[in-house]
DNA sequence: CCTTATTGTGTCAACCTGACATTAAGATAG
DNA sequence: CTATCTTAATGTCAGGTTGACACAATAAGG
């Protein structure tokens, strides 16, 4: 698709940190430029009839395949300096975008910042974009180096995403359908970078009356098999709503 | 000042949503059009050299006069419908721009939300704009009918509080520096829309240590006089940082 | 100096939390 | 088949926190 920048609205943009969950860490999406050792956050432009929230929806889709993502917009990056002065030259002088779009991407640009929560495992094929070669997950404790300042962006999701835990729904939307309890609590000590008491965790989280038991366990793992569990919806989302009271 | 829209950021504005806390009520600081019996939010362009949390500040300086002030972006608002299609032309037909800005003002506009706390007492004399006739505190629950989407946007603003709450210094911010114990829990009930037990609620605030008694008494009430209080700055601070912990 | 309204302080049972011990169950090695 | 290893599930217990409420202290006003 050739950018028609006619039709956005300037200076803004959007970015999306995609995080995922994957062998007790957590992972972002990430776009590697090609012909560039950076790597880039997936992004869009939002064009002038479109909502804001639905470029991201649409960045989203573009990269991971799936609609119907929990995503939630967390910042706007409105910084100045933000805007590296020879990031439009670096990119045309890569070839990464035409030099006719080279006054587009020069102008000082905002960009608000969403957080996404997919299951890992059903972002079966990252699309990398135009500009880009590769697309995929990258530890959050092993960023690649990054352009402008996605790096940071990426900081302040986490911050966020931490202190806004016990109102939004992690569980439902970074683990699969069907998971035990140790796997539930695995991903509240990822984002919490803290481990917390099994058996307390356990005890709270049933309180809470969001959890179903299911009568099967998750066999092939090397010891005693846990249950498994999923998520009464609507009692999910009204517990979502008040917050999951006193916190971790 | 006369606009120079080449120099400001296309489509981006700030608007601020000022609270204020009187009469045990939490007041919005608010703008009456001139010709119009409309009201609006304290706003600004953004310039495009300029830091976006920069014009916040300024918003903010130019209609209270206070610096220093807390300030918080809680959104970015970016639907299209919220730019309604007659609203430039009524602008401009009811005098509050000039004609040549009718095109600026038709454009298409994203805008970025900030809440503010202010201590009610210290803004003597809001300011109104070149395009307003009164600039005034309105209690949130008896708002006045709004242009474009401001009242959705104060909705929001108070919502987001509410939620951010244990992480916002709000005694600091909208009490006067010495208040009492009975002050301080109405800001709290005001602010969260419920009523709170006395004693409880003493003994909690004290708890997290955060306040220092003074040995003055807040006298001339019709009843017995109660202690003032004023803040650890740094302890506050800190508190805050990781957020008072199981709230309200 | 007595009434009234409000503040300051205390108590108590119920609940929640953090720390830890014990038992149950699946996988594997011999 | 059994011993052993590792992890899951459950229980306990002391200490802290919460919610509900009683009562004494005190300023203002008649």
């Amino acid at each position: 698709m050739p950018l028609n920048t006619d039709k956005l609205h300037p200076g803004l943009s959007v970015d999306c940190v995609i995080f995922g969950f994957h062998e007790n860490e957590l992972k972002v999406l990430l776009l590697k430029l090609k012909r560039l050792n950076q790597w880039a956050l997936p992004g869009g432009f939002v064009a002038r009839d479109q909502d804001v929230d639905d470029e991201a929806v649409n960045v989203l889709k573009r990269r991971t395949g799936l609609e119907n993502i929990f995503l939630h917009q967390f910042h706007l990056f409105g910084r100045v300096s933000r805007n590296e002065p020879g990031h439009a030259d670096n990119m045309v002088a890569h070839q990464l975008i035409e030099p006719e779009l080279r006054d587009w991407f020069d102008q000082r640009f905002v960009t608000a910042g969403y957080y996404a929560l997919v299951e890992y495992r059903r972002v079966m094929e990252p699309t990398p974009d135009l500009t880009s070669e590769i697309c995929e997950w990258k530890s959050l404790h092993d960023l690649p180096v990054m352009i402008l300042d996605h790096q940071s962006i990426i900081r302040k999701a986490h911050e966020i995403l931490k202190k806004e835990l016990n109102h939004q729904p992690i569980g439902l939307n970074l683990l699969p359908d069907r998971f035990t309890m140790p796997e539930l609590q695995a991903l509240y000590e990822t984002v919490l970078e803290k481990s917390l008491d099994r058996r307390n965790f356990r005890r709270k989280m049933l309180s809470y009356d969001i959890l179903v038991q299911t009568n099967e366990r998750r066999t092939g793992g090397a010891h005693k098999a846990p249950m498994l569990y999923h998520f009464d919806l609507e009692k999910y989302h009204f517990a979502i709503e008040k917050g999951l009271k006193s916190g971790w």
